[in-house]
DNA sequence: TTTGACTCCGGATTATGGTACGGAGTTTAT
DNA sequence: ATAAACTCCGTACCATAATCCGGAGTCAAA
């Protein structure tokens, strides 16, 4: 319950300081409260947003994609049909991206298996 | 048969000339015959390789990861039992991806079920 | 209570992954 | 044969996504 210092949470999420003040300057991460010092406090919250856009990026997604995902979900409260045809675009885009995966898995899974053979074969 | 030149290669992978010789000074692809006149000549194979490129770095693979797994291919034919190793590290990588993007997707589906249900009911 | 670690900020710099330019030569279709 | 379209090359430029800098203020703990 404790607020996190930025500090403590760019640990958490695996990021650097710098990282966190740039997705707040471009808007991908709330600005945070202060304290009297002026030091940001951060939430569980807000470390849950900061993983979440860490994991996007991974999966290649780009930082605009990103804050698309995330506008989704704060404006389904409001624009209820059309978030829900977005969404579903995005969900395509998601299966395709599994689909290439998949494909890619299974030429590497071949190829461990050549190996593998080749070792057990000579 | 025929070879491809370097504008019809591009034009069927979907990307731009220049990042076709782009990626021949990086060594993403091979540097390919030329006519006499000095124009690149390109193989289906070669098509392949490109292709493979741009799904990968849709899934959010750098050229350098790209680069390995494109190694690893040419390698299996020597380094076996090390080349093994390696590719179930990066099928590890790909599970764990595939992981991330089934949990955005849950994410989003219930997203797109919520609105869907409140359209219903009012 | 001081000292070392942390934080503040704006602005500069970096790495990656391309894209654009432009003058010269090549190919193709008419 | 000639124009339109394509290709050659090196270099310069661009956007994205951070990351670094450095001087000043804050916090924690010995």
């Amino acid at each position: 319950m404790k607020p996190l210092t930025v500090g403590q949470l760019a640990k958490r999420a695996g990021v650097n300081v710098e990282t966190i003040r740039y997705y707040e300057r471009i808007r991908m991460m709330p600005k945070p409260e202060r304290k009297p010092s002026g030091y940001r406090m951060y939430s569980e919250e807000d470390f849950t947003q900061l993983a979440f856009i860490r994991h996007a990026k991974v999966l290649g997604f780009t930082l605009n994609e990103i804050k698309e995902l995330l506008e989704l979900r704060v404006d389904a409260k409001s624009n209820c049909e059309e978030v829900r045809a977005q969404t579903e675009a995005k969900i395509h885009d998601i299966d395709q991206k599994i689909v290439y995966l998949q494909r890619i898995r299974e030429v590497l899974t071949k190829l461990a298996d050549a190996c593998h053979h080749r070792k057990d074969t000579g």
